[in-house]
RNA sequence: GGGCGUUUAGCUCAGUUGGCUAGAGCGCUUCCCUUACAAGGAAGAAGUCGGGGGUUCGAGUCCCUCAACGCCCACCA
């Protein structure tokens, strides 16, 4: 690196350096540089890649994301002065059904696919409800302006905090090429089996009307009541179930009870009838039957919930849907109500939504007489799609599953030894990995009924007899992706044959968002495209993330790379934790405790921002605490300050650091080096921070109070204190620079030439020759304590002039005072400074004001 | 019901293989306009390291147990 002669910069520099407008500048300078610019002619081992986070475009970024992305950078960052190319891209999310939530309420719209494209189409001026309808197509066109527009907000961000992402390398999760690699990946998984379509019962989001998947479901409290009502045994006599759903019971297909309950093992084989419905319906055990739970024996619904799905599948029960997609009972009467009465009672729940249909079967229950007493009124937990407002319903519906190890013990089993080969930081992680493909109860359900996706890229013939052929999908070649089947006519078929007997029917579904973001480092990587990069990148060397998505993001581009590469996709997991707000409450909106990022930035400047974030340890849920903002600012005030003092003394001849407090000084950064080295090797910026900060800190206070009399001067030492006061300037420098990139590079660019972001990582080798003894400066340190603290108990000046000071310590220790006795009598302001050999330690000082 | 994590000064947190007379910052108190820094500096008070047991010469650190909080999971009629 080349360093300008000392009357060229030290004009540079300002005489009151302040922290503030810093981020324009520098982030100006970095893009217009190139100085996170990934050189892909390097080889595999001088690589460091990073999957990034595509953040989800679906609003405002938030603390937690400064938060995590921040320690992302801050591991690229030193990566990249450790010598290696950092391959580190940056996507965004902007596929699938929380940006489509997004659309809806900011527009105040809905997608109605049956409506024709209307090319005029302006988007109301402020939501209103009920919202405007629009056509798929106008709505997909809201979708892409939207997110376009968060996306430039979201990159403003990310620049004001400093990412050393590389804008070159950019992707957005419904871009052409994702798509391309999406449906590439699913097609490569089809043809090996590993996807599959099925008819099944499904979770279903009834106001989203889509299926979801495991990985995507929440519990919720929900007000609910237990209902106790009559079936009626062969006999006329009642048999008594308990529910809490008793608009389900048309949907009634069986009563089960334990095989071991004595109290209905007489009932086993015989049927009862529902009430009002009439419908009879047979006595059946199972082990999943609680005896204590309600009055022993339940009504088994398709579906009232995922037990009745087991109960359904297990005992091979017939399927009697009357929900609807939509949430409301079906408007006919369904064909196994046979009584005039039965028929007569489900008309007067036809239609209905769900909780309607309750109240009134509940009116109609107690009419009847069958409802025994009062319901019950309970709180249960109810399972809710994560985004969802409403409670999940089960339907039957065809749908699109690739394997995960929820039915394939052999699967599980490979997909846990890719957890073990993979490091995780922090390592209990790995436990939540582990925890999540255990407990997998069925395949990775990918198919949506949404609009805005990536579409799943088969078409079925349809045969003369006007049948759809689902067990064989026709696919596109793999050179016709990215396809809209939707659009485009299968091979061998012309458009004109589209929905019609002896034609083809395109798959009316998209891909969930997961299954394209599962495939971030393909996508990003050049997956097929771009083999040379490809085989630089992959598998990355990090994935950071938080550790809410260990379920979803991860295992699902666990399971991807393993399918298609027979590798894990990276060999480290980074970890994140949330943030909470002080009373240990995740933050979210509906709290309204959310802080907007950009204020923050503003008012405390980024890097001190980044101080905060890069306080919180790997993993670690952290606290949004604005002090530590304040004192991360306090930090880079003192780096700019110290740094202009430290720099004005003067530039000292090479290689001259003769003096021993110097050396001492030197010794004691150069295990500070080492400390933050391995810190960061393990991906700890936390700790790697706290060493720097406090040996910073302390070099200030201690340091440079005791060589600023002889820096001040042209003696003999003053040269050694200008080296060595350059050499830790730019040490300290450079193992801040990952945490606090502006400020430090401000400071660098006084004095030297070219990015400190491009410089390399202080290593042992540049303190060869120039150390000495640590115990010089801890000794002097010690004195020059006790001389301020005498200061301070006398509440006089610091700049009291000391008449004398008496030291009493081991002689190594008095040797190594003698070393430093000019410099710590001069910060002491002491007249005269004895020492004498004692075994205990001690300071006297006689303050020339009390004398 | 199972699992994971957390619990150290008023607050936010360090404390790496057991050696701590337990640290830092914020806040608080006192003092200091000192020529790098008053968006600063110096000094100080403040903790039975969640409770209880155990191992050990020695435990904030290891083992057992209990509790609180947070998160994840579970077949939630």
């Amino acid at each position: 690196m080349g360093r300008r002669r000392y009357p060229d910069y030290v004009t540079q520099i300002p005489d009151k350096p302040v922290p503030d407008g810093l981020e324009p500048k520098w982030a100006e300078r970095w893009e217009a540089e190139g100085t996170y610019r990934f050189d892909r002619e390097r080889a595999r081992p001088e690589i460091f890649s990073i999957d990034t986070p595509p953040p989800t475009v679906s609003g405002e970024l938030h603390l937690g994301h400064i938060f995590s992305y921040t320690h992302t950078d801050a591991i690229a960052r030193y990566q990249r002065m450790k010598g290696l190319a950092v391959f580190y891209p940056i996507g965004f999310d902007d596929n699938g059904l929380p940006t489509e939530r997004r659309v809806q309420n900011y527009y105040g719209v809905r997608c109605d696919p049956t409506l024709p494209h209307d090319p005029g189409f302006t988007p109301p001026e402020q939501p209103f409800d009920p919202p405007e309808l629009v056509s798929k197509r106008n709505f997909i066109e809201l979708c892409e302006r939207l997110t376009l527009e968060d996306e430039a907000v979201f990159t403003n961000l990310f620049r004001t905090l400093g990412l050393s992402v590389d804008w070159s390398i950019n992707y957005r999760t419904i871009d052409q090429h994702a798509r391309q690699v999406a449906q590439r990946a699913f097609l490569r998984n089809l043809g090996r089996g590993e996807a599959y379509t099925a008819e099944a019962p499904v979770l279903w989001d009834i106001d989203f009307r889509t299926a979801v998947a495991q990985a995507e479901l929440e519990d919720r409290e929900e007000r609910s009541a237990l209902h106790r009502i009559d079936f009626h045994l062969q006999d006329g006599s009642p048999i008594t179930i308990e529910t809490t759903r008793p608009e389900l019971i048309v949907s009634c297909v069986a009563l089960v009870a334990h095989p071991d309950d004595d109290r209905y093992r007489s009932l086993v084989g015989t049927t009862a009838a529902s009430p009002l419905f009439g419908v009879e319906v047979p006595v059946v055990t199972h082990d999943l039957a609680a005896p204590d739970k309600g009055t022993g024996i339940a009504q088994i619904c398709t579906f009232g919930d995922t037990t009745d799905v087991v109960w359904w599948r297990d005992l091979d029960l017939p399927t009697r849907a009357a929900l609807q997609r939509d949430g409301r009972l079906v408007s006919e009467v369904p064909e196994w109500i046979t009584t005039d009465g039965g028929r007569a009672a489900f008309t007067e729940l036809a239609g209905k939504t769900a909780k309607q249909a309750r109240r009134r079967m509940v009116e109609l229950l107690a009419e009847s007489g069958d409802l025994r007493g009062d319901p019950e009124p309970i709180t249960h937990v109810v399972k809710f799609y994560e985004k969802g407002d409403r409670p999940l319903e089960i339907v039957t519906s065809r749908q699109w599953y690739i394997h995960n190890g929820g039915r394939d013990p052999a699967l599980r089993e490979d997909l846990l030894l890719r957890g073990k080969e993979i490091r995780w930081i922090p390592d209990f992680m790995r436990v939540r990995y582990e925890h999540w493909v255990n407990g997998l109860t069925g395949d990775w359900l990918i198919s949506r009924q949404r609009y805005l996706g990536v579409p799943i890229p088969v078409w079925y013939a349809v045969g003369a007899d006007g049948d759809t052929d689902y067990d064989h999908p026709i696919v596109p070649s793999e050179s016709d992706l990215p396809i809209d089947p939707a659009t485009s006519p299968a091979p061998g078929y012309e458009e004109s044959q589209r929905g019609r007997p002896g034609g083809f029917v395109a798959d009316p579904d998209v891909m969930d968002t997961w299954a394209t973001s599962s495939l971030t480092p393909q996508i990003a990587a050049g997956w097929e495209d771009d083999p040379d990069l490809f085989a630089r990148v992959f598998p990355m060397d990090l994935r950071p993330q938080a550790h809410d998505i260990i379920r979803t993001w991860l295992f699902a581009t666990i399971t991807r790379s393993h399918f298609e590469h027979d590798s894990v996709p990276w060999s480290n997991a980074a970890i994140s934790g949330w943030i909470v707000d002080p009373d240990r409450k995740k933050m979210s909106k509906s709290k309204g405790n959310v802080v907007t990022p950009m204020a923050l930035l503003e008012q405390y400047g980024s890097d001190a921002v980044r101080y905060w974030a890069a306080s919180g340890r790997p993993g670690a849920d952290t606290a949004f605490d604005e002090a530590q903002m304040k004192v991360g600012r306090r930090l880079v005030i003192k780096v700019l300050n110290a740094s202009r003092f430290a720099l004005g003394l003067g530039e000292g001849a090479a290689g001259d650091v003769t003096e021993a407090l110097d050396r001492s000084m030197l010794a004691g950064l150069a295990a500070v080096v080492e400390e933050a080295t391995s810190a960061f090797d393990g991906f700890d910026y936390a700790r790697a921070l706290d060493r720097t900060e406090s040996a910073f800190w302390a070099w200030c206070d201690d340091y440079l109070e005791l060589v600023k009399g002889r820096a001040y001067g042209d003696g003999p030492g003053a040269g050694s204190a200008h080296r060595a006061l350059r050499s830790a300037l730019s040490v300290f420098l450079r193992l801040l620079a990952p945490l606090l990139p502006f400020a430090t590079e401000e400071v660098w660019s006084w004095w030297q030439q070219g990015s400190i972001h491009r410089s390399s990582w202080p290593a042992a080798a540049e303190f060869a020759g120039l150390t000495g003894d640590l115990a010089v400066l801890d000794a002097a340190s010690w004195v020059l304590g006790e001389i301020r603290k005498a200061k301070s108990d006398a509440k006089l000046s610091m700049r009291t002039p000391v008449e004398s000071v008496e030291v009493r310590a081991p002689d190594e220790r008095v040797a190594a005072l003698e070393l430093a006795r000019d410099d710590l009598s001069h910060a002491g302001g002491v007249e005269r400074l004895e020492m004498k050999i004692d075994g205990e330690s001690s300071v006297g000082v006689v303050l020339a004001a009390t004398a």
